[in-house]
DNA sequence: AGGTATATGCAATATTATTGCATTAATGAC
DNA sequence: GTCATTAATGCAATAATATTGCATATACCT
């Protein structure tokens, strides 16, 4: 895994007062060898035969524990986690996601020309930018 | 529910060479009450309640049937189902999600403003128009 | 070292979704 | 209309995803 999100993750840690456990950081550490989004049982048992076996619950709680921080995302359209592609990145994160292969490809709103302050507020709408956004595409291995 | 929705059905159903049977229609007519997106076991017990048990079996099959023909939207976001709110737009449907109440204002990329060709297009991806996008936001009551 | 707060384990359970097969209903040919 | 075929639904079991309460263990602070 990058080296920079690993530290990264100890700094966040740090900076809230919470413990950079041996547990959280191997989540972290497995989620981060993917090349594609994880889900938490899967997890579970790539964990179980690498003779770490960690219990659903606390899996789900450090799960939840990176996405807080932002050092993770969960991926609603698949129930899946992926590591953040870049955690210091301050605007909003936009996953695009393959809907045939899965796999992902991070930027972020800016970079992809995309105005989510305007659209929703001609609804009378706000962007609520404590979230992601998902994009499905299809990825050009797939097309 | 607005009459439109129901005869535009109708005509999907006739188009596709499926039949508009009483438990379809029951379903699109009870997911057109509701005010918020609605699970699919809260359906359930919403039609058992109505002294129309029907099986969730039943009831997924029917929401994957609407959701086939685009006439209702799963919410990848809440694991929930809604009514489309335009079945005959052919831009791409953007449904925007309060995520305090969970109220949803759907609208589309083109009145919204929002270029999901050229973004992806520039990562090297293509959008995958069979698809909705969803849009975290909070709503006018909620802020 | 001892006390407190936090994290994890464990078991049970909730929620969401799918599958195979039996039965019933709809459709088309005659 | 009746029969044959196809499609839809019911039913039961089970899979997959996620949460909760409480007990135990670990980390952190003094």
């Amino acid at each position: 895994m990058d080296k920079s999100i690993r530290s990264l993750a100890i700094e966040r840690c740090c900076e809230g007062n919470t413990s950079l456990t041996p547990q959280r950081l191997l989540i972290l550490d497995t989620i981060g060898q993917q090349r594609k989004p994880i889900s938490a049982y899967h997890l579970k048992d790539l964990l179980h035969g690498r003779g770490k076996p960690l219990n659903i619950a606390t899996i789900y709680r450090i799960l939840d524990f990176w996405c807080g921080l932002k050092i993770i995302h969960r991926l609603a359209a698949l129930n899946k986690y992926v590591c953040c592609a870049d955690p210091q990145e301050t605007h909003t994160h936009v996953i695009n996601c393959c809907q045939k292969c899965e796999t992902t490809y991070e930027s972020c709103n800016e970079e992809m020309g995309i105005d989510l302050e305007q659209g929703p507020e001609s609804l009378g709408l706000t962007f609520d930018s404590d979230n992601h956004l998902e994009i499905p595409v299809i990825c050009f291995s797939c097309s």
